[in-house]
DNA sequence: TTTTTAAAAATGAACGTTCATTCTTTTATT
DNA sequence: AATAAAAGAATGAACGTTCATTTTTAAAAA
C-alpha cells in the first residue's frame, strides 16, 4: 500500500486548484490568493512547494502532461498489429480526453498559448514515443499513409481536443457511437 | 479610391500591436502600455478607440475573424459540386493559416483560451454558414459521412491550426507537397 | 491669404487597485 | 525544547484606467 505524505495531500490540493482556475479564467486571471484559498492554504504556503507562479504551472503542465501519456499506452504493447495498437491508443486518448475533462482541458489550453515554458513543452512532448513508433512501424507495412508525424498527429489525436472543448461548453455531447464515427474518421484519415 | 482616415491608422496600430504582443506573450503578459508603445500612442490614447482592454481584445478577435472567413469563401460559389467546393474552401482556409500567420496564431489563441467573451466567439462563429451548407448537401448527395458538423470540423479544418502552430514554431515547413497530402487526409476522413 | 477660435485628438503623469512574493509571528511536530 | 511547517500581514512593483493639460485640426473671420 502506498501511504501519501501530509504535504503531499497539500501539493495536490494546490495543483488541482491551480487547473480548475485556470480553466476558467486563464492563467492571467488567477491569482495566486485564488489558488491558495481554494486549496485552503495560506499564499505564502505556495512558496513551500512551488519556486513562483512559472514554476507552478510548469509543474502542473508536466504532471497532467504525464498522467496523460501514461493513461494513453495503457494496455498498450508493441506486439499488437498497426490498426490494434492504433485503435487502443486512440480510444485511450479520447477515453482521456473525454473523462478526465479538467485535465485535457488544462493541457489544450497550455499547448495553445505561451503560458508554459518551452523547456516544460518539450519535456511534456517526449512520452509519446511509442505512438511515433508504431506510426513508423505502420509506414513500413505499408498499412499507413508515408506522412510526417505532425499530421499524422494532425489529423488523429489533434481532432479529439476540439471535440472534448465542444462537449466542455456542453455544445455537444460524445458517446458510443459518435466517439467510434471519430474513430473511423481518425483511421480513414491515415490508413492507405 | 477608398481614403482612410488617421484614426483609422492608429487604430490599425493598436490592432496589429494587440496581435503582435498577445501572440509572443498571451494576454496575460501584454499590458496596455506596451500596447500603447508599439503602436506609437500615449496609454490614454487607446481609451479614445476601445472601451478597455477586454473590448480591444474583443473587437480584434471578431475582426480578424471575419477576415478570416472572408478569405475562407473567397471564389467560392454554392453552384460548384461538393468536392470542388469544399476543396476550394480548404485551400482558402490552409493558405490563410499558413500565410497570415499572426492572424491566424491570434485566433488559436482566442479558440482555446477564456481570453474572449462567450458573447464575441458567438459572434465570430456565424460567418461560416457556407461551409455547414456544402457539408449539408455533401450528406444528401453522399458523398460526405452522415456526421455532425463538429466532427467534420474537427478533422478537415482544426488540423490545419495544428500545423499552423507547428510551422510558426519553425518545428516543420509546409510546403505544395504536404499541404496536398494534408488536403487528402482531410478529405479521405469525412469522404463516403 | 492670413489670423482667430473653438473643438477634437492625443498626451504624460497620476491614481487606486491588484498581484506575486517576502517577512515575521504563530502553530504543529519530533 | 528545538525545529519545521504554515499562517497572515506587509511590501513593492506593475497594471488598467482616468484626469488635467497640451497639441493638432479645421473652420470662420478678417
Amino acid at each position: 500500500m502506498s501511504t501519501i505524505s501530509k504535504s503531499q495531500i497539500k501539493r495536490d490540493a494546490l495543483v488541482k486548484a491551480t487547473i480548475n482556475l485556470v480553466n476558467n479564467n486563464g492563467f492571467h486571471a488567477t491569482p495566486m490568493s485564488k489558488i491558495a484559498k481554494m486549496a485552503n492554504v495560506s499564499p505564502a504556503t505556495i512558496y513551500l512547494y512551488f519556486e513562483n507562479k512559472q514554476d507552478l504551472v510548469n509543474q502542473v503542465y508536466i504532471e497532467v502532461k504525464s498522467a496523460f501519456t501514461n493513461y494513453a499506452f495503457k494496455d498498450y504493447s508493441p506486439d499488437m498489429t498497426v490498426e490494434e495498437g492504433f485503435e487502443m491508443i486512440w480510444k485511450n486518448i479520447a477515453d482521456f480526453k473525454l473523462s478526465e475533462v479538467e485535465e485535457a482541458l488544462f493541457l489544450s489550453q497550455c499547448d495553445n498559448t505561451p503560458m508554459v515554458d518551452e523547456d516544460s513543452r518539450q519535456e511534456g512532448l517526449k512520452h509519446l514515443q511509442p505512438l511515433l513508433n508504431l506510426w513508423e512501424r505502420g509506414k513500413k507495412e505499408k498499412k499507413i499513409k508515408p506522412l510526417s508525424p505532425y499530421i499524422l498527429y494532425a489529423y488523429t489525436i489533434y481532432p479529439v481536443a476540439f471535440l472534448m472543448n465542444m462537449q466542455q461548453r456542453k455544445i455537444i455531447q460524445m458517446n458510443k457511437e459518435n466517439l467510434e464515427e471519430a474513430y473511423k474518421a481518425a483511421w480513414d484519415s491515415i490508413k492507405l
